[in-house]
DNA sequence: TATTTGAGTGTACGCACGTTCACTCAACCG
DNA sequence: CGGTTGAGTGAACGTGCGTACACTCAAATA
């Protein structure tokens, strides 16, 4: 009988239902909040009873720190990914506003997730995503730093810098968010949005301290 | 006996007690934001029994629609008495920056109830903050769009800069309600960034389409 | 002054919650 | 093969919740 989940080693087994547990917690939080989901009605979804919870997560405060190294997780490797497209050395400016609705649309749950517990969560949870923002800011800056005309900044300035894009990253992902399904010509406003919101801030970079 | 609350016309008390409910919700909202706070907790941080709650207000919803309207009213009037100030005339991004952080020190609860909740609560909250904010978008447009250098500007382009005004005052905002009381090295910090994030945009609208 | 009104009380309800405990039974390992 | 391990079960608990209902008693009104 090659049933789904019947053969399946232990540990393979305790992963995959720990994988159903992420799930349903995320796919919960985007009607509701994670803050205000409980453990029953994860479990419930995930189609195990409450104690079972406790195989895998001491709390529901440690599944939302996993969902958020998930989310991270996910984020970084799509970053990784859009840099081989070829297209982004042509015109930076569109290909980062393309990579950015597309991104977000595709994993619109993590998103939406860090979107909102990043203010709205618990203090464990809030601290954890600050801290991969905080991350991505500095990794930014390092890129932002090798750019032609950033190169002479104070590292203070090219920081500014890269906390201002990566703060209206996440604007325009909340805005992504926020979109309902479907709607191309919205999508492509926020887009623009976003491409005219870099132009103007990569022309001041070019007369910054001039 | 001058007691205080002892004399008072009925409307008189009862506003009174609708404001100590308002009070006890902005308060307990900010340790563990509103959405998770409960209809009992409020009551009782407000010294009254449970049922009473409902002769002022029909669900936590409602009440947290009231706290929205609050908030925002709050603001406008400090925006209004800011622009008072003669010092606005002198050097408008160092004025608006001292202005931002002051502003939001004086009434920590609301910009922390209002960044918490415009992502993190209830559907009708959320919908309420954001269409408060739109407002908001679309009257600094109007001063915007009397300024020199881009009374050309189309509709549009004025619109989008306003957005990116708005959205950087609300990153800001939460910047200085996380930030811990008694820092002024910090909210230095965060003026100094808020001053260089305008600088920047400011010199980008100079050259903007030129 | 006699009557009405309505803000605030106190009890009681059914419900969902987090967590406990003793349990089953299949995969694992010596 | 026989004993051990540990993921998942199911019943039970105490607690806090939102809300209903009948109430009090002072201010408002006629």
């Amino acid at each position: 009988m090659t049933e789904s989940a019947q053969t399946a080693s232990r540990q393979a087994q305790k992963e995959r239902t720990r994988q159903l547990i992420l799930d349903a917690a995320l796919e919960l939080s985007q009607t509701q909040g994670f803050a205000q989901i409980s453990l029953r009605q994860v479990a419930r979804h995930a189609g195990i009873v409450p104690t079972a919870f406790y195989r895998h997560f001491d709390s529901m405060d440690e599944l939302g720190l996993a969902l958020v190294e998930q989310s991270f997780s996910t984020l970084r490797r799509m970053i990784r990914e859009a840099q081989r497209d070829p297209k982004v050395f042509d015109n930076i400016i569109d290909a980062a506003a393309q990579v950015l609705v597309e991104t977000v649309k595709q994993s619109k749950a993590h998103f939406a997730f860090v979107a909102r517990e990043r203010v709205g969560g618990s203090e464990a949870v809030r601290r954890a995503i600050q801290h991969e923002l905080d991350l991505f800011v500095s990794e930014l800056a390092v890129v932002l730093a090798r750019l032609p005309n950033i190169e002479t900044w104070s590292s203070d300035d090219v920081q500014m810098v890269s906390r201002l894009f990566v703060r209206n990253m996440v604007s325009n992902a909340e805005e992504v968010v926020d979109m309902p399904d479907h709607r191309p010509d919205l999508e492509e406003r926020i887009k623009e949005g976003a491409r005219r919101q870099m132009r103007l801030i990569v022309i001041g970079f070019h007369d910054w301290k001039s």
